[in-house]
DNA sequence: CTGGATTTGTGCGTATGTATG
DNA sequence: ACATACATACGCACAAATCCA
């Protein structure tokens, strides 16, 4: 099957297609998928008449999406859609606001909170043994390596993961991944972690009321688990005042 | 105070920065605000020695994620880093799987009603008289614009603008808002909106909830909200089985 | 309103680095 | 080790848009 190319001229809507849109459309029409390779700069710039700059630069947008991948020497390809350039958004917002606008953590954390007390329920009714232990396993060694001092950032990361991973909802799932992301990278500005004991302790507390069955409870021990990190940032805002 | 340049190698992690993250610590070491200008494409392609070609493909990559604002024939601007990137990618994403993929449409209505319905008691309690009154204009249009058989996705968008600003979270509403764009986008390529009426409706009966000051009664409304969104959705999948 | 200066947009040629086989 | 295909990078010239005197 040959491959379709789209026009400038969109039919109806006499707005000239952009560059951008027209690769998007060349990837619709064609049904791409993920990891589907593209056609090389040289062949796009032929078939969309437009010099090698423009799909360069075409590319470039496209990839900070990640609707497009590139791999240097080798080719270009569908990206996977995940929420990269959501992260890289979020993380730039949170450096430059976070000397003046305090509101940008909490309103993240607040989301961090809403968002996975939302599946409780779920979560209660649904977790199995399997995962559980698994996450068991995580908050122990998140508890031993607080015990040192250390932090425990991918322990942390996998443990939340694990825990919407019930919801079903793989949307809800990114998001809080990538908030985690943010959350990890801006308060990394805000000087040395704190509370770690506490913190490493309170993943312990949720999976033991996973195990009471209540949904309240879990509720209850989410809530806590955000405390001393919300302490942590109201301190650190109260301590740099510009 | 002149402006502050950063080097290629980053202190103590001797990998080199790429020219995006020059630039963009070139935003956050001089302090810069959205809507501040930044320096031409010719001055950055001296200060960081490197040719223009790159500093315009840097460009785009920050552009995408609107961390910088482009004018052709005026000059760069500092972004407002709002979460457009987030909406192209996700519309996309739409685009692309909801032949194969119904997950992610319903993905993103649960998400949508999950969070609304978060704030239901923040806003049966704070919503103001003077904004309610606003929707309900909103909501009368959108009934006579459904009689005459006609789609209204200005006031729908700002009706649920309205809902969601009592509640103080500037990211959820951000969220929200490109939520609704994404829905909006993607539920085009389903063919034409039905249920109108109802659709339009139910706004009313939303309001009518926030006046009876009950957090549940407004939950309950905006469940039935998206009662017939759910439905167009599942009969429009069903009728394009591929 | 008309230039003229500034700035971004576009096109092209060429050389270099990198991955695959 | 070699050849090939591809992405990366640079520099220049000119077009188009915007602003301001």
């Amino acid at each position: 099957m040959p491959a379709q190319w789209p026009t400038a001229d969109d039919g109806a809507g006499r707005a000239p297609l952009t560059v951008v849109d027209r690769i998007k459309q060349y990837i619709l029409v064609n049904r791409l998928s993920p990891g589907d390779p593209m056609p090389t700069e040289h062949e796009l710039s032929d078939q969309l008449a437009v010099s090698r700059s423009r799909i360069r630069e075409a590319m470039k947008t496209l990839s900070a999406l990640d609707i497009v991948e590139v791999r240097h020497g080798y080719g270009t390809f569908v990206g996977t859609l995940s929420l990269t350039g959501l992260a890289e958004s979020l993380a730039f917002r949170g450096m430059l606001t976070s000397h003046r606008d305090k509101h940008f953590l909490a309103d993240l954390i607040d989301l961090r909170e809403l968002l996975e007390i939302d599946w409780a329920p779920l979560i209660v009714e649904r977790l199995d043994a399997g995962t559980i232990a698994a996450m068991r396993a995580l908050a122990t060694t998140m508890v031993d390596l607080a015990a040192q001092g250390r932090e425990f950032p991918v322990e942390d990361r996998q443990f939340h993961q694990l825990l919407v991973s019930t919801s079903g909802n793989a949307l809800v799932g990114q998001l809080l991944d990538v908030f985690w992301q943010v959350h990890s990278l801006v308060s990394e500005t805000l000087g040395p972690a704190s509370l770690l004991p506490e913190t490493a302790q309170a993943h312990h507390a949720i999976l033991d009321a996973i195990e009471t069955g209540s949904a309240a409870a879990l509720e209850a021990a989410i809530r806590e688990h955000y405390q001393p990190i919300r302490e942590r940032m109201l301190r650190s805002t109260a301590g740099t005042a510009d």
